[in-house]
DNA sequence: TCTTGACTCTCCTCCCACGGGAGGTTGTAT
DNA sequence: ATACAACCTCCCGTGGGAGGAGAGTCAAGA
């Protein structure tokens, strides 16, 4: 029998770590003194100790390798285990190997440009919504005014508020000259009566959306285009439906366009190609 | 100015989480009422919320990503620590792929073998040791009970007391039929005389040995040899000196060779190949 | 027998990035 | 006035120990 100072630099393991093996049941020692406390171990513990070093150089947790340690324990079962540790490792080796690529996409942002883009693009989903809308063609998007009065002066005539901020649709698959077709948006909370310029329906969800946040005036809102269009060139999604343009905090009517308290959301489904 | 549940439901961040930024000073909302202790939020804070899980996703710590958020950062300090977390990642995948490999060593012997060997091998450091040794040649190893008379005879005249369990070097780099050379140590603290057969000297440390313990009848000791070889050669090790044996409870003089007491740890310094 | 110094014990806090819940207050709609 | 949702703070838990305080224990030397 031998105290667990001698134990440790036998094995090589700290003294906490023996003492917390004991607590959480993986190694206990041989004898506990009564009155001192103190813990005696046998040299022929030392297997079981190497077997849970290697377990944990494994990448086990403690809970596991207790159980991986039962005396009942098949083959089977520890093959199991094993496999599924694989599977782990795998899954967690693919999603570093995918971390190290957008830190490097990163790096080469910056080589490239020299300063740091103020857009960055995180990936959301977004719920099912119900929404009332007006949908035309205008010649350029700053002429969408009039599609807003009118679904602005139905809802105030049905007495509807709307439950989030409006947005609009733009249903062109890229950025024509003239032509735009677009689509203004107000979410509501429930279904309401829907009329010929007006149509109510529930926008599905959408799993996973490419967002970017423009805050400032809202006349260079273009530069946050540039920059979500050429992430989601360079992290190889592709574009799969109309983009949402919310506008978190519209202009104010006297700042117009040039307000520089402004903030746009810009929304792109995506997919990976 | 918006509250922490809208500032939620637009970011996709849990209220907890808001709540843990403002706390840890990465996120401050720009007004907290001093009587309700109620958080407000602007829009144009999402830009920067958007930037902190940004940098979440590439794997910083919250606090690398303060220091990343900082005002008067430049483009240099910038990729300087995208630098350091790519050389990070790296390295944890490699890691990681290694783990893999050890898992997999696993699986393909309990495939093989159908079932789990006694014997587990970690790798070990050892620091420099003074010892007292004998060196001879013996027609096989058990026959090297002279050499340790002759050891232990010394000691005992010379009043010193060994400070660790005794052990034998073998200097054979295979298994010879006869014509042992070993070498039996006692540990000791301090320098001390030596003698025609004695040796004293301090036994180099060693950076990586492959270890593994043998707890049942010293007979039997060539089934942990076995184990140990088959490990060093499927994991691509070489063995770099002589091995060591070490007898941590020796066996009974009475119960002799067949003691099922005896406690052995083998030692064998080790390197990548 | 006393002292000294090395060991050992328990108990506490800390790490990270929150999640869960208790118990109480506030805001808003009916 | 009354629900009820939203919000607040405070406390505890996670894993695998590390670090340290304060007190008790062991063995050898004087």
């Amino acid at each position: 029998m031998i105290r667990i100072g001698d134990f440790s630099k036998l094995s090589r393991v700290s003294i906490k770590t023996l003492r917390y093996y004991d607590e959480v049941n993986l190694l206990k020692p041989v004898e506990v003194d009564r009155f001192t406390g103190y813990r005696y171990y046998e040299f022929d513990q030392l297997p079981r100790l190497h077997r849970i070093l290697a377990f944990k150089d494994l990448g086990f947790s403690l809970e596991e390798i207790g159980r991986l340690l039962e005396e009942d324990l098949s083959v089977e079962q520890m093959r199991g285990m094993l496999k599924l540790r694989q599977a782990e490792i795998r899954q967690q080796v693919q999603q570093e190997a995918e971390r190290l690529e957008r830190v490097e996409l990163w790096l080469r942002r910056i080589e490239q440009e020299d300063f740091m883009s103020k857009y960055d693009v995180v990936i959301k989903k977004a719920a099912a919504i119900q929404v009332a809308s007006v949908r035309g063609v205008v010649p350029t998007p700053p002429e969408q005014g009039g599609l807003w009065n009118e679904l602005e002066d139905y809802l105030a005539r049905q007495r509807v508020h709307p439950v989030g901020p409006c947005f609009t649709l733009y249903h062109n698959e890229d950025e024509p000259e003239h032509d735009w077709d677009l689509e203004v948006c107000e979410p509501i909370a429930d279904a309401m009566a829907a009329s010929r310029k007006v149509k109510v329906y529930s926008l599905p969800a959408v799993e996973t959306l490419a967002c970017t946040v423009h805050a400032g005036p809202f006349v260079t809102v273009g530069e946050a285009y540039d920059a979500i269009g050429k992430w989601i060139d360079e992290n190889g999604y592709q574009v799969t439906g109309p983009c949402r343009e919310i506008y978190l905090q519209p202009p104010t009517p006297e700042g117009n366009q040039n307000d520089p308290g402004t903030v746009t959301e810009i929304q792109f489904p995506v997919d990976r190609a």
